[in-house]
DNA sequence: CTAAATACCTGATGGC
DNA sequence: TGCCATCAGGTATTTA
């Protein structure tokens, strides 16, 4: 389940095969992801790779007439073939670029997609109206609080709102929690000014640590799989429901809000 | 406007 | 060994 961790470690790792390059084909093997992979999206062919930029968990691969842009939804991942490996089952699109290696994009649930931007035509729909990023400076304690105002939600599901912050996904907004001290049950307006603050730098600090740890445990995905798994030894409750706390020993609690499965310690966070 | 539910999909896992 | 049921999960969309 890629989170944006993921997304950004994936960005930096394609980044530097893709710039400057070329794509001299492109093949679309199943088109049907979450939304039907548009036609347009042949104006990548014979283009030359301006940028590879992310927003939010979405990927945009730049040429000169627009922006292909990429969602790997909950099993998608993009890796860079160059070692002449076959195309895998549920390997739906090829770029072959002119370098020689073959960025694949592969999903087995269809849960992402790949859509198409004209240059010039603004910014797109699914893009319009996410929130700031939460490692920018746009993105802090107050901006969070403010939104919290008049919330009945619990306060993880408002983290998870992408209209408020992008990019925070179940696995780390219990993580972010945790370090805030701060249940994820608690309605949201009910959080205070001083635990926003340190809820958003609890947001800042694990998705930063997680980016970190993905530049050493991703770094050589191209001719890997792509798929590390996820970093458990480093999760401080995600996933460890009745194992003791890793500060108090208490044991970690779960429950399901907004059909999400949630975990906290019931004494380091109130 | 908010909030909750739903849909999309396949692979892994557990029970029998 | 096989088969069915359940679960996981990002987010746009629908419903209340």
């Amino acid at each position: 389940m890629p989170e944006l961790p993921e997304v950004e470690t994936t960005r930096r790792g394609i980044e530097p095969h893709l710039v400057g390059h070329r794509v001299t084909r492109l093949a679309v093997h199943e088109p049907r992801l979450r939304w039907p992979i548009p036609e347009a999206v042949r104006s990548l062919e014979n283009a030359t790779v301006a940028s590879v930029t992310r927003r939010a968990k979405y990927l945009l691969v730049t040429v000169p007439a627009g922006s292909a842009l990429f969602h790997l939804g909950m099993s998608g991942s993009l890796r860079l073939c160059t070692d002449g490996a076959a195309r895998r089952k549920h390997d739906h699109v090829e770029m072959t670029l002119s370098s020689g290696g073959i960025l694949r994009f592969h999903d087995p649930r269809r849960f992402g997609c790949l859509l198409w931007q004209p240059t010039g035509d603004g910014v797109h729909p699914l893009l319009a109206r996410l929130g700031p990023e939460p490692l920018s400076d746009e993105f802090d304690g107050e901006i969070l609080f403010r939104a919290a105002r008049g919330r009945r939600i619990a306060i993880k599901t408002l983290i998870m709102n992408a209209a408020v912050v992008v990019g925070v996904g179940n696995i780390y907004a219990s993580e972010a929690l945790f370090a805030a001290g701060v249940r994820p049950g608690r309605a949201a307006a009910r959080v205070t000014r001083a635990e926003s603050g340190r809820i958003a730098q609890a947001i800042k600090t694990v998705l930063a640590r997680s980016i970190e740890m993905g530049g050493t445990t991703l770094r050589d995905f191209v001719d890997s799989d792509g798929e590390p798994g996820y970093f458990a030894q480093s999760l401080a409750v995600y996933g460890r429901a009745g194992e003791p706390c890793g500060v108090c020993a208490s044991p970690v609690r779960q429950r399901v809000l907004a059909q999400r499965s949630t975990f906290w310690c019931p004494t380091c966070q109130r």
